[in-house]
DNA sequence: GCCGTTTTCGGCCCGACTGTTTTCAGTCG
């Protein structure tokens, strides 16, 4: 797999070329390119393979020559040029906020300063100022700048993000000249995990709105403050913009302000060619007057385009989608019929199946899967066969009194180094629903991962296999499985493939959940809960299975129970 | 460097905020 390869070099060629100053529009294009590989499903190797690369959106005759050498030799000449005429430190220097390009290579030419640590020395020493264009100020910025990277603003769980974003609301919802106000960027699209966060407010006077936004009691710090537009950091670090726009413009700001970058971009592109224009206060003609700006949907509409749901908003495809008006008709929260991987007191929950029922009546839903753990887990409390038959009276004497849901009796089943599963295989047939999960040797190699998983795929009574890459935010990294082969066996063994949306998980992932989809496999959202309140992460699921262009039949959960039952025999 | 419902040349998304400037460049999203 060539991708990461090609996409980073691609990528640092743009930087170089930005230090350079050279054409912005052949930044972008080297910029774009990489984009376009990172997210694409196939072996990059495979299209050159085929002379197929110029098949790519954004990739001509001189890119594509480039990724072929790239992809030979795993660097290209123009790039090794490149590396040669500035250090690597100068481009690090642009990964401090409010250092750009130019302000990189003043620095780099008229001081020598090629290294972050130079940088802040440099400042201290006060040997910046007097430069052209910096003053006092802008020394104390880069400063700032710096301490901000140190820190480093990692990315945080959707969970966080929705919680920050709601104190900001809750903020400044009462306030009488905010009439709407809704979180944007990222959190909107549902991605997995977010770093800024966006809010958007509608107000005919965005003043006091700035004032009391910057004025919240959990600012520690204004990075901007306009008539429209300001950024604070919160105590834990956080960066949140919030912007105000007139109510008229709603629809319109939402849109920007939503994204992605790349939707953007794309929509205001097809407007030029019909020659109109978008911006975050509407959409225009040539006579600047405005056509649409109070809804989203007026607005896609006036592009001859169906409304695409902000989760879609990835530039992968959705645009084109919508102007053959063949979007996906995207699975939603009340399709849930129920919840298929959840844990009780009998594992490592805290909650006992009792209290998981009624929150999950609360919920709607029509059976809930109690998933506990399996016998080998020693540290989760995993059930032997004694404590597995009192779990299995306490659900039945449940089910026998209980109405409108179903408990499942279930288990997340150990998948061992070899890819056997840790019950014999009578035990196995008593249960309703198998999870099959891999919670230990993460670090055998890809081929290892692969065949255990194939291999767990392949037992009969193994139905569905959890958070199949492994991955725990932010501390441990997916491992990495061959999904071709593992999505061809799911397929053939009607096993399926789980959309954990536990926050700290959310695995599979938008890109390899929507390539499962497409290779005919069947997902399954499980919340992971281990708590009564987790249960309510299936909104989480439900956004990322959106964002993997997932429609209601592609779930296992949106079956009714009888067909649920029926739809993972083997 | 890419690309074509005006175009194979001449475009390439669009606007807010900051700091340094007396009208704008740089950065950001």
């Amino acid at each position: 797999m060539f991708n990461a390869r090609v996409a980073e070099v691609l990528r640092s060629i743009a930087e170089l070329l930005e230090i350079k100053g050279d054409n912005p529009f052949r930044i972008r294009a080297y910029g774009r390119a990489a984009d376009r590989i990172t997210v694409l499903q196939e072996d990059i190797a495979s299209y050159a393979g085929q002379g197929r690369l110029e098949e790519l959106e954004g990739i001509g005759k001189d890119l594509a020559a480039k990724i072929d050498e790239i992809i030979a030799t795993g660097t290209c000449r123009h790039y090794e040029e490149l590396k040669r005429a500035i250090p690597r430190g100068v481009v690090d220097m642009l990964a401090v906020p409010g250092i750009g390009p130019k302000t990189a290579k003043l620095f780099y030419d008229k001081l020598n300063i090629r290294s972050v640590a130079a940088l802040q020395q440099a400042a201290r020493q006060g040997r910046l100022a007097g430069l052209p264009g910096v003053q006092e100020k802008t020394v104390a910025n880069i400063l700032k700048g710096i301490e901000l990277l140190e820190k480093g603003r990692q990315r945080m769980d959707i969970l966080t993000a929705q919680q920050v974003a709601q104190a900001v609301v809750d903020g400044l919802k009462h306030l009488k000249s905010v009439k709407e106000i809704e979180p944007a960027g990222s959190l909107r699209r549902g991605r997995e995990t977010v770093r800024d966060i966006d809010i958007l407010a509608a107000s005919p006077r965005p003043a006091p709105v700035m004032e009391a936004f910057v004025g919240l009691p959990f600012v520690k710090r204004v990075l901007a403050h306009g008539a429209t537009k300001s950024a604070v950091l919160t105590q834990d670090d956080t960066q949140v913009d919030l912007r105000v726009l007139a109510p008229a413009a709603f629809g319109a700001a939402l849109l920007y302000f939503t994204g992605s970058k790349e939707h953007n971009i794309k929509l205001r592109q097809l407007a030029i060619r019909k020659k109109l224009r978008i911006s975050e206060y509407g959409i225009f003609d040539k006579r600047d007057r405005c056509l649409a700006s109070r809804t989203e949907k007026e607005i896609y509409a006036r592009l001859g385009m169906d409304f695409i749901p902000p989760e879609m908003r990835e530039d992968r495809g959705e645009i084109e989608a919508g102007l053959r008006h063949a979007l996906p008709r995207l699975v939603t929260a009340k399709d849930i019929r129920g919840d298929l991987h959840a844990h009780t007191r009998y594992s490592d929950g805290s909650a006992t199946p009792e209290e998981m029922a009624q929150a999950g009546r609360r919920l709607g839903y029509e059976y809930l899967c109690l998933t506990d753990h399996s016998v080998s887990l020693k540290v989760a409390h995993g059930l032997d066969k004694e404590r597995l038959k009192k779990k299995r009276a306490h659900i039945d004497r449940l089910n026998r009194k209980m109405r409108g849901l179903r408990l499942l009796f279930a288990t997340e089943a150990e998948i061992d180094a070899d890819g056997r599963i840790d019950y014999p295989v009578e035990v196995l047939k008593t249960f309703d629903v198998v999870v099959g999960a891999v919670h230990s040797g993460f670090k055998q190699s890809k081929a290892q991962l692969t065949r255990r998983i194939v291999r767990a795929c392949r037992n009969p009574n193994v139905h569905i296999i959890a958070h199949p890459t492994g991955r725990q935010w932010p501390a441990r990294p997916s491992y990495e499985v061959d999904f071709k082969e593992i999505f061809k066996i799911a397929r053939e063994t009607n096993t399926a493939l789980e959309i954990n949306c536990h926050p700290m998980r959310m695995d599979l992932g938008d890109i390899p959940a929507r390539a499962a989809k497409e290779a005919g496999v069947r997902l399954a959202i499980g919340t992971d809960a281990h708590d009564v309140t987790h249960l309510d992460y299936m909104r989480f699921g439900v956004g990322l299975a959106r964002r993997a262009w997932l429609e209601k039949q592609d779930l296992l959960n949106t079956c009714p129970l009888q067909k649920l039952l029926k739809a993972i025999k083997k």
